[in-house]
DNA sequence: TTGTAGGCGTTATCAG
DNA sequence: CTGATAACGCCTACAA
């Protein structure tokens, strides 16, 4: 593994700095010379470090990526967002889970630095980090996705919380639920109480008011949306609808449900926050408010690549991405059928089954 | 961003030899000049550069990770394994996505060998790659995950895809059913093969003759069970149980049957390769062969930064990790009650509701 | 058209 | 107990 431009240089018989600009293009060498460097570098299967490269250019070509938990669904999506636009602009990226642990979140702060990465994403844990504000005073270049930078103000990418979150309850009113139960994310953590805001409004706009019974808080896990369903359904005037503001949660509310024996949508509606692409096969099939999660990755790294390649010093930019409310069976009212949806997923395999893609054998 | 082990030397009235032993504790100094080194690099905010740091220890505590796709759930799980022994044994992980595809493969293994990542975890596709080949050839720390490497053998870490899928589908069989068809993958990739080598044990093992027909193979995708899954329906005489090589095309396969309104597992049983934590919500229940996902990334990484750190030149390791045949509703044969595998799941939530974990308001 | 040499920020070998 | 100093592998001004 020790094979050096000085060993190339040596092989083809050249100097190392013919060498080095044969392999960067960055000045004029004889079609001869070239030659002779270019097979010397095949001959012994030379890479040229980018270690050593790095230092000397003050460039690592790679970037850091924090996020919650690389399980969630949600961020499983972005994240292959992120790697797309990034290593098709020459970028590495170093993922790193921080299971919203304040904790986790700094000690990998602190190892992406010393690495050099050239920028941040993060999904920053709720509480304020003055590790991460220092960062970004200093004009280090840090995108925010999913949540807003608890501490100093920076680029962020982010979606409709209220707004989606809204829409989902005004759905669930307007369907004539008035008993509408919520399971909301962790505190800390921006988005759950956006969320939560967005329920809040969709009652008072009609009129309705908020029973703190009613008003849960998990873990945005699972099993917090499995536990926090069954105290709804527990108490003595249950609700007969129920939003939940995550992906987690809204699998284990289900998981509640089936456990309890309670049919949804007759016996109670739901509406979860954040689609995925394998919801489809459920039933009933469930309404969401989809986030544009492949599309915040990609949002993100471009906007990051942007601020380490011009080195701007523009006030910090946010952007809002849509939600879109997916009306599906779960909520009580039927939105597209079956057939639609997956038409709009695979293709028109569905409408005209006469012409599949030919079969293997 | 420029603060350096000078910058902190100066700061600190010492040498830079001094700081350099501060930080790593290589030699002893006395206590005052220690104190008065580490309050510099507070007041700096000092971040030694693992780059020079790695230039000079030819060593740059990063790994890269090449799989297929981060979308695939089995991935996914898998990524966390590694990702959570790496980072405790102070590696980073560098992510990469290959999507079957050799060509994005290459340029990503060069592009991890020029930044000098000190070993190779990868899920390789199923075409040789003589770079590949080299790179294990010279001894540099290569460990494979899910499918042998195509070529120069090295560390793998595989489950047992023949004994699993025979399993699953002598069960199938045991069940009466004696037109089992089969959706495979991608035949490039070893564990297709594997796969559909245990589904011929399977038929063969009771006496039942391979039916061509019966046999397709998917893209390894939502689509290609989808397609594949309604091709089969297609047929004059339709299989009456299937079994689906991988998450994503299982997924794709029940959508296919929920839009021809086909019943599971009356009308038909299915056993599909691979678990996830989620299919807990399906109904019916889905039969699946679960892999211990996370414990292959566990199992992988742990093999890679021994040969990192042993610089050992055994023989390649082989490890074979069981899989676990879970009965569902899916295949027409009931296991455990829902109960007891939401509490499995769960905890004792479910046995016991007195004793929830108090609500948070 | 090509070569020489200094320096990027560390670590580690010598001295002292 | 602490300091100089020579690498590590590359890029790039400056020379030729």
């Amino acid at each position: 593994m020790a094979v050096t431009i000085d060993d190339v240089a040596r092989e083809a018989g050249v100097s190392i700095s013919t060498v080095s600009h044969v392999i960067n293009g960055t000045r004029f060498v004889a079609e001869a010379t070239k030659e002779r460097v270019l097979a010397a570098i095949e001959r012994l299967r030379y890479e040229p470090s980018s270690v050593a490269r790095s230092l000397k250019r003050d460039k690592s070509q790679a970037i850091g990526l924090l996020i919650t938990d690389i399980s969630n669904p949600f961020f499983t999506s972005l994240v292959r967002g992120v790697e797309d636009v990034a290593s098709r602009a020459g970028y590495s990226v170093i993922l790193c889970n921080t299971d919203e642990d304040p904790d986790k979140e700094l000690s990998y702060l602190r190892v992406l630095r010393r690495k050099r990465v050239d920028g941040i994403l993060l999904a920053p844990t709720g509480t304020r980090q003055p590790y991460l504000d220092a960062l970004v005073e200093s004009g280090f270049p840090v995108v925010c996705i999913d949540r807003p930078s608890p501490g100093r103000p920076c680029d962020a990418v982010l979606v409709e919380n209220v707004a989606g979150a809204r829409a989902a309850v005004e759905h669930l009113i307007g369907l004539g639920h008035r008993r509408v139960g919520v399971i909301s994310g962790l505190a800390p953590v921006g988005t759950s109480g956006e969320r939560l805001e967005g329920y809040r409004q969709a009652l008072r706009a009609h009129g309705l008011v908020e029973d703190p019974r009613l008003v849960r808080e998990g873990n945005s896990r699972l099993d917090g949306g499995y536990r926090r369903m069954l105290e709804l359904l527990d108490l003595p005037t249950p609700p007969t609808a129920v939003f939940t503001t995550n992906n987690l949660m809204t699998l284990g509310a289900l998981a509640a449900l089936q456990a309890r024996g309670v049919r949804v949508p007759d016996d109670l509606a739901i509406v979860g926050f954040d689609d995925f692409e394998w919801a489809i096969v459920l039933r009933p099939r469930l309404t969401t408010v989809a986030q544009p999660t492949y599309e915040i990755g990609e949002t993100a790294a471009r906007l990051l690549l942007e601020r380490i390649e011009k080195r701007s010093d523009d006030p910090p930019r946010r952007v809002l991405l849509p939600t879109r409310l997916l009306v599906r069976e779960s909520c009580g009212a039927g939105g597209q059928p079956d057939e639609q949806e997956l038409e709009d997923v695979f293709g028109r395999a569905v409408a005209r089954p006469s012409d599949l893609e030919p079969a293997a054998r």
